[in-house]
DNA sequence: CCTAAACAATAGTATTACTATCAAAATTAT
DNA sequence: ATAATTTTGATAGTAATACTATTGTTTAGG
């Protein structure tokens, strides 16, 4: 069985929906791989243009600049990524299950699907890693954030927020907490492949251990 | 009582000790202004040039580029930082008191100084929020870690680390937590000003609720 | 088949991130 | 105080980046 996954993104995002055209759609495969290839810092739209055998100006034609690029890549992640929460969590009744299972999708790698013309999940979640924070930390984040370019992400903390409190009503910190565990996972995914003395994770045994901690975390938290 | 705190800084960061002449102390202070008020990537050593009243290349004959003069102001931070930990420790027996102390510090204002030489305190703490990530979030991470550059980073998680486990030795997690911490108190700042929707805690009550909110998640997860 | 949209090819601009040179000024050594 | 050395200032220049503009050609839809 085969089916297309496509998420609303705004459409601020862009001056023309890459899902709208081949090009478009080519435009963000490539950028996905040459972001995690050469890091957002040196990507350039030349590049880009280059590697898809089109010029800038197509590339100018649909995004406005990198950027906004990354930041509909990033907006495609986490609506995908709330999406297979939704589907994950789907007619599990008890909240505590419901929460490890949000713990096991955010510490295990990403299901990898066959189909080629899809994204590269592994270099996605290296660039969701790497490169996230340089959308919001930033001088003009609230011009951003008054376009409403953060929601996906945003909604995915209310998703986890609001499981926390029908684990627990009277706990305080729900959306800080849930932002902690989002925010902790990717650091500890990368602190343990670039900065391993800032963690007690290893290689030998890293899915365990962040899961683990997390799981303390939270629950000792929240119980 | 006045006296100049000096921290020794790696001196892979430099091509000449910003510390040992009046245009290299310009340079840092001026920097720290300028990184505040334009942002990292708007930052240039052209403008930092015009602004102390030199040229492009005095600049370079100090810092080889932006970023590794950005990594030199993180050092010292987190050297600075640490001697504030070691100061207000010292003397404190109990290692719950210990790690109160240290929340306090993460997440209150740093004290501010009336010595028109020293550092803006505000403007640094507000780099740290928004640009240290940038230091590590890079493709040549590696080169940069192996030349011990995130040393006083690494240093004060380890200190954290230590007190953990002196309050409780069996404690598997004490370098992860301490990171947490650390990236958590910075994370809900930065939140707090500019994605109020990631957290719980608000304006009015601000600095209570960050340190209690880390209080609660550092000493339920130990205990 | 026709029309409008999309694209390719090319050119051009301002800014950035440097490197190089060389003379003037300031330090330091004697 | 003078000479030697180091540090700056002034200026120029280069390759790359982040765009904008123009124009002719291709492609897709009605």
């Amino acid at each position: 069985m085969e089916f297309h996954i496509s998420f609303q993104i705004n459409d601020k995002l862009f001056n023309k929906d890459p899902e709208s055209s081949v090009k478009g759609r080519e435009i963000i495969k490539s950028s996905i791989d040459l972001i995690y290839e050469l890091g957002f810092e040196n990507f350039t739209f030349k590049k880009l243009a280059k590697e898809i055998k089109t010029t800038e100006a197509t590339v100018y034609r649909y995004f406005e600049n990198k950027h906004k690029l990354l930041l509909y890549i990033l907006n495609w992640y986490w609506c995908y990524f709330e999406y297979l929460v939704m589907f994950n969590i789907k007619n599990v009744n008890s909240s505590k299950e419901k929460l490890e299972i949000i713990l096991r999708l955010l510490t295990d790698e990403l299901p990898e699907s066959n189909n080629t013309f899809e994204y590269n999940k592994q270099f996605l979640t290296n660039i969701i890693l790497s490169e996230s924070s340089k959308v919001y930390l930033i001088k003009n984040i609230s011009e951003i954030n008054q376009e409403n370019l953060f929601k996906p992400y945003k909604d995915l903390c209310l998703t986890i927020s609001s499981i926390i409190l029908e684990f627990n009503p009277n706990y305080k910190y729900s959306k800080s907490l849930s932002s902690t565990l989002i925010e902790t996972a990717h650091n500890h995914e990368y602190f343990l492949n670039n900065l391993p003395r800032l963690t007690d994770v290893n290689h030998t045994n890293k899915e365990n251990l962040t899961y683990h901690f997390l799981h303390q975390l939270l629950f000792k938290s929240i119980s």
